[in-house]
This record gives structure tokens, C-alpha cells and sequence, in this order.
DNA sequence: CTCAACTGTCTCGCATACGAGACGGTTTCG
DNA sequence: CGAAACCGTCTCGTATGCGAGACAGTTGAG
């Protein structure tokens, strides 16, 4: 049946599990089937399961299934772990350590990015990404990073018309979603994120995305630094470390090692 | 082995995930072996196949597990298919028919309360609990019937100081842990949260919370009305016809019965 | 330093779950 | 209106997973 030993009706649920939590609405046991390749008569046995154990409804009036109270309570579970801190803290730390330079650590909300961890270098400044602070996620390094690794399909529901491009003072950023489309290609190719004097003057960041097992942005990892203390190939530098930080990150949450 | 036919290891998983989800921090397998009465073999298999699809990490600094990136993304899919405001629309639209007042859903959000559906009577005016609206839970019915539904434990976690108890304007509210624990005392002895005039002057609300399959307060249904338009046996019909939509809320959501 | 406790892996006999396919009811489409 | 498609349940022969318990390595306590 699955590929890994034992328990493969277990593999089989979760599978369940995360193909709804990647649809918008509910769906059809049929739909869970085909799309899984799973046998009919075995959905509706683990259906069963779910539903019982509160993973699952049934809205039975649209025969559909979709995720239930318990889903939820799984996020709040993961969100009162805090993996991504526990895990993260030690990696930024050796990152700081090697670079010098202060670094953090990022989640997308909405469209905003939220700070989780920041690791300040000795003797520099305190950043604006304090941990608990919010901000466009269209306007940080971090945010870049971790669009540039969504489909575009996300992107866009994200920033659907002009009003999602919240200005924040006299801070440039892209307006539309032809130059943001614009930068994240860039970013892409360039394989990270570059935020140069947006946020605070005579600083830049750059930033990589750190990839989950779904191939998607769990977070970012950004170093800021001030413009004028690196040239070009002390640049560089700093970009392979974030680099292979946030490989080294992705892989101790068990995702896939390149962003993009 | 468990109760429902079919897929025991399934069940099992579904098992650890809820059990890791209730814990504020990783915990070592043994632990999950003891608390869910399983076999050690089989919860190292199981633990197996939840790293292997993301939910489960592994810190094997520390020799514990805990949540992964896939619990937090069941999480984002629940938001997404927002299971409560489709079961919760035409509950809430029959108890407005009925009673021919107001009347809102809302969920806990850290301290907050967060209006999911808003369902107004003919001729009734808008009330501040409008769709997206946060509100601290502590100065709502809904939020007082929600906190009353919940172990002490996790009320005291929400409110650990003066701090905690925000003021809004000139509204009126507990502002120690000792009255707010009173009021929940209340709310539980009387089987229904009471908000007189906090939030609105003429208003008053009532409110009663909406219980999930664990026993846990998932949401609140809350009635707001003219305080002057009810006499007491008219309000208690207005409690009778809540409790019973909650009642009812609380089985489509495949919850148990009772919030007291 | 030693021993007990714990962690994680592995084996294999046996009991149990899986899933193809039938069935009855409901919904949809022409 | 009738037929096709779909939904959800059920059966049962067979293949497979479960879990008691052994084992080796690691950690912690006295």
C-alpha cells in the first residue's frame, strides 16, 4: 500500500486530513478517493474515524466533508508549542554568530509577516522586527522571501486589488501586483529576498524562505545589516550563510531544502 | 481494541495528535504511551508516520515530540473553510426568526472575542458586534460564556494580572481575577452569560457557549436586545430559545451538550 | 562509577483490517 | 420521467499489520 511499514491506514487519514486543509470548501468522499487513489470503500471507513474523532464534519446536506474543531485545535496546539521558535532560536543563533549581523525569524499572517524570533548581533541597533511586531508583508525582506515561494495563485488571493498594498509612511514598496509580481521573479532568480532602506534608513536586509515538507513558506530567516560596512563579496557572504541557515532550518522541520 | 469498527491505528494517530495538541510543550513517547493506554511499539510506529507527513516533529535533543507544520496548516484549512460560519449561519438565522431579535456568533481569539456572524432582526438597530469586530472577551456576554465554559486553568492563563484587564472607554467590566472568576461562577450557576449595558447603553445581551466534541467552548451564541422591550418571563424565553440554538450548534458541530 | 530507567528498534505468530464489489437509496441530467 | 451517476453501507476471503517482548544504546540518579 504506502510506501513506509506499517500503520498505513494512519498515513492514509492524515493524507485525508491534509488534502482538506489545502481545499477552500468542503468536498465529496469521491473527490478524497480519486484524488488520494484511494480504495472508496476505505475513505468512507476513515471518513468515519475523523469524523468521530472530531477531525472531520460531514455536512450531509451538501454531502461534503470537511475539516472540524479538532483541525482547529490543532493549530492552536502547534501555535502554544511554538516549533518553529524552539527550533529556530538555535540555528539563528549560530547564524549571528558567524555573520555578525542581526537576523530574524518570520511567519506570514495574512499579509503580514510576524516576527517570532530576533537575534541581534553585539553592538548593533535594534531592528523594527521586534518579536510580536507585524508588518506588510509586501514591505520586509522576509515577506518577499516568503511569497516569492507561494504559487501565484496564493499571491494574488493574498493581494487581490490596490487596497491591499497598505502604504506605511513614506516607505516605498510596490503599488501594484505587476511590480510586485515584478520583484518576486527577480527574487526568485536571484535566490533571495533584498530589502534596501524600506524599512530603516542606511539598512538592508535580505532574506530566504525556509520550505516545509508541502514544499511550502513556513518562515523566512532576514539578516539586516548597514549598507555601508559590506562590499560585494562580503555580501555574498552573508547571502550563502542565510542560505544555508534556512536549508538547515527547513530540514530540521522536515521540508525540502530549496525555496526556489 | 477501540470502539469504532475499522482503522484502529488511524483512531490511534487521530489519538496522539489531539493529545499532543492539548500540551503546551513536546512531551517523550512514553508519555503519549501511558496517557493514551497504547501499545509503546505501536506509538513509536504511529509516531513514525506522523513525522513522515509533517504533523509530528521530532526533538531528538531532548527526546520528546511535538506538533508540526501540518498541524498548523489544518488549522489554516479550518479557518479557510470556516466549518462554524456554515453550520452556524442557519442556526443562528432560525433563533432570529424565532425570537425576532439579534443575534451573533462569536470564537475566543487569545483574550478576545472575534464576531464570526451577525444576524439581525427586522427593524433592529446595528450593534457594535459587527462580522470581523474584536472585543475584549471579558467585557461581552459571549466572551464571559465562553470563559465560564472553560478549566480554571486556562482562564487564569488568559488573565494573569491587572494588565490583562483592559478597559474600553468608559464601559464597565471586572478588573481583578477575583470578580471576573465570581462572574464566571455566576454565569455557570445561572446557565447563561448576562452583558447589561457594558457595551451598549439600552442593550443588554445574554449568551451561552457552543461546546465541541472535547467539552471545550468552541464558540458562543449571544441575543442582544432593548433592555426596556423585555419583561422577565419574555427574557426567559429569549434563554430557553438560546440555549436550545446552542444546543444545536453544538451537535452539528459533533460537540456534546451541555456548556454547565 | 554503577545500576536502573528510559529510548528507540526489531521480530514474528496470530488476529484483525482491508478493499473489491454488491446493494439500496438519492440526486442529477437529458 | 427515466436512466445514469453518485452516495453511503455492508460482506467476507485474504493479506497484512499489531504488539508482546527482546535487545542495544543512552541518560540520569545515587
Amino acid at each position: 500500500m504506502s510506501i513506509e511499514s506499517g500503520a498505513p491506514a494512519a498515513s492514509a487519514a492524515l493524507r485525508i486530513l491534509s488534502h482538506l486543509a489545502a481545499q477552500s470548501r468542503p468536498v465529496p468522499a469521491a473527490t478524497l478517493a480519486s484524488a488520494l487513489s484511494l480504495p472508496r470503500s476505505s475513505v468512507y471507513k476513515l471518513l468515519g474515524v475523523l469524523v468521530d474523532a472530531g477531525f472531520v464534519l460531514h455536512f450531509a446536506d451538501i454531502r461534503r466533508y470537511g475539516l472540524g474543531i479538532a483541525a482547529f485545535e490543532l493549530g492552536s496546539g502547534f501555535g502554544r508549542q511554538e516549533p518553529l521558535s524552539r527550533l529556530g532560536h538555535p540555528v539563528l543563533a549560530l547564524l549571528v554568530d558567524r555573520i555578525v549581523e542581526s537576523a530574524h525569524l518570520a511567519v506570514m499572517h495574512g499579509r503580514d509577516v510576524l516576527y517570532l524570533i530576533e537575534e541581534r548581533a553585539p553592538r548593533k541597533q535594534a531592528l523594527v522586527s521586534d518579536v510580536g511586531v507585524r508588518l506588510p508583508a509586501h514591505l520586509t525582506a522576509s515577506g518577499i522571501a516568503m511569497l516569492a515561494a507561494m504559487p501565484a495563485a496564493q499571491v494574488r488571493a493574498l493581494f487581490p486589488d490596490a487596497a491591499a498594498f497598505t502604504r506605511r509612511g513614506e516607505e516605498t514598496g510596490p503599488e501594484t501586483y505587476g511590480r510586485l509580481r515584478r520583484i518576486l521573479t527577480e527574487t526568485r532568480t536571484r535566490g533571495f529576498a533584498i530589502e534596501d532602506q524600506t524599512i530603516t534608513p542606511g539598512l538592508a536586509s535580505i532574506a530566504v524562505a525556509v520550505i516545509d515538507h508541502a514544499g511550502w513558506p513556513a518562515a523566512a530567516i532576514a539578516v539586516t545589516f548597514e549598507r555601508e560596512s559590506h562590499d560585494e563579496p562580503s555580501r555574498a557572504r552573508l547571502v550563502e550563510e542565510t542560505q544555508r541557515h534556512a536549508r538547515e532550518l527547513s530540514r530540521r522541520i522536515g521540508g525540502v531544502s530549496s525555496p526556489y
